[in-house]
DNA sequence: CGCTGTCAAGACGAA
DNA sequence: TTCGTCTTGACAGCG
């Protein structure tokens, strides 16, 4: 089995580089030279996601996640320009970077992206987002652009809410359709709610390690295989985190870092698989994180370790 | 210069 | 029905 891992968004060690730089709709509204503003952030988020790319690449850091703030205010119902062909140089550099050096790329739209929701204005936003995160995957040429999202909301109860989502992404353009992923929650959808929709979707699911063991009534060992199945043909993600603290209040957050103790649990019950996976380290510490857990499994595994971030068990 | 409150946006539970 | 909290990084504004 081989594992690769990647981070999220940013690294710790380019600390002055952020492809988030963003300005709020106020201030927007504010500004004299609307447009310029815009291209200006855009072109500095563009050229920092391919620094980070860059440092990626001499990292040997095959697995990475988009910010959903590379392009400001995209999705904002009063604000439309065009976000794509201006830089169509700067997203095909980037693509090329991508398959060149076989960097996985996806993206994650944010907590107001909630395609069950029961107020219509949200459902707009959201397909707004989704859209949105669509053009830009494809603008990378992303041979096979994934986006990942939770089931959302639970008004009127689970079984309601799980039906609303059913049906509307029945009702989203086919090319979305084919790139959404779903994931487990901390608090409502557990790994068995969300296998039960991908199935009847047959879209492939994200097991979030960190939510399970927030969320559940069942053993893990009962889904893994059902779930790495969803994927079909294609190499599962799998989402890694350690809480915060052990207290109640902060339990559901990420800690800095990743406890290696418990990552080596998980990779000795995903090992009787022998499937080859994808894992985000999610953790504060990003990158940082990332290489602590890589030292620290070299010191108390005999995993090998084929690169910088990718080991075979 | 550094700290703090605010931001376009949702959902939920407590008061 | 309204408010506080969750969560998050960027940034404006203030001292």
């Amino acid at each position: 089995m081989k594992v690769r891992l990647g981070y999220v968004a940013m690294s710790r060690t380019l600390d002055m580089i952020t492809p988030s730089h963003t300005i709020t709709y106020t201030n927007y509204l504010k500004e004299e030279q609307k447009e310029e503003k815009l291209d200006y952030l855009i072109n500095c988020n563009l050229d920092s996601l391919e620094q980070i790319l860059r440092y990626n690449i001499k990292n040997n850091i095959h697995f990475y996640r988009l910010t959903s703030k590379l392009i400001p205010l995209v999705t904002h119902k009063d604000v439309s320009f065009d976000y794509i062909t201006p830089y169509i140089n700067k997203y095909e550099l980037i693509g090329v970077l991508l398959k060149k050096y076989d960097i996985r790329m996806d993206t994650h739209p944010d907590q107001f992206t909630v395609l069950n929701s029961t107020n219509k204005e949200v459902l707009e936003n959201t397909n707004r987002i989704l859209e949105y995160h669509y053009r830009i995957l494809k603008a990378f040429k992303i041979d096979i652009p994934i986006i990942i999202l939770h089931v959302g909301s639970s008004v009127f109860g689970k079984k309601k809410a799980i039906e609303r989502f059913i049906y509307n992404f029945r009702q989203l353009p086919k090319y979305i359709q084919e790139c959404i992923v779903l994931e487990n929650d901390d608090k409502v959808y557990q790994v068995e709610d969300v296998l039960y929709i991908c199935r009847i979707l047959n879209i492939p699911m994200v097991l979030d390690y960190h939510h399970y063991v927030c969320n559940h009534n069942n053993d893990l060992d009962e889904y893994l295989k059902d779930i790495l199945g969803t994927w079909n043909n294609i190499r599962p993600k799998i989402h890694f985190s350690s809480p915060k603290s052990n207290n109640k209040k902060d339990f559901r957050s990420h800690h800095d870092y990743i406890d290696v103790d418990s990552f080596i649990t998980f990779i000795e019950i995903l090992k009787k698989y022998n499937i080859d996976v994808d894992i985000m380290i999610e953790a504060k510490a990003k990158d940082e994180a990332l290489f602590r857990l890589v030292r620290q499994l070299k010191y108390k595994t005999d995993y090998y370790f084929i690169d910088d971030t990718t080991f075979i068990v």
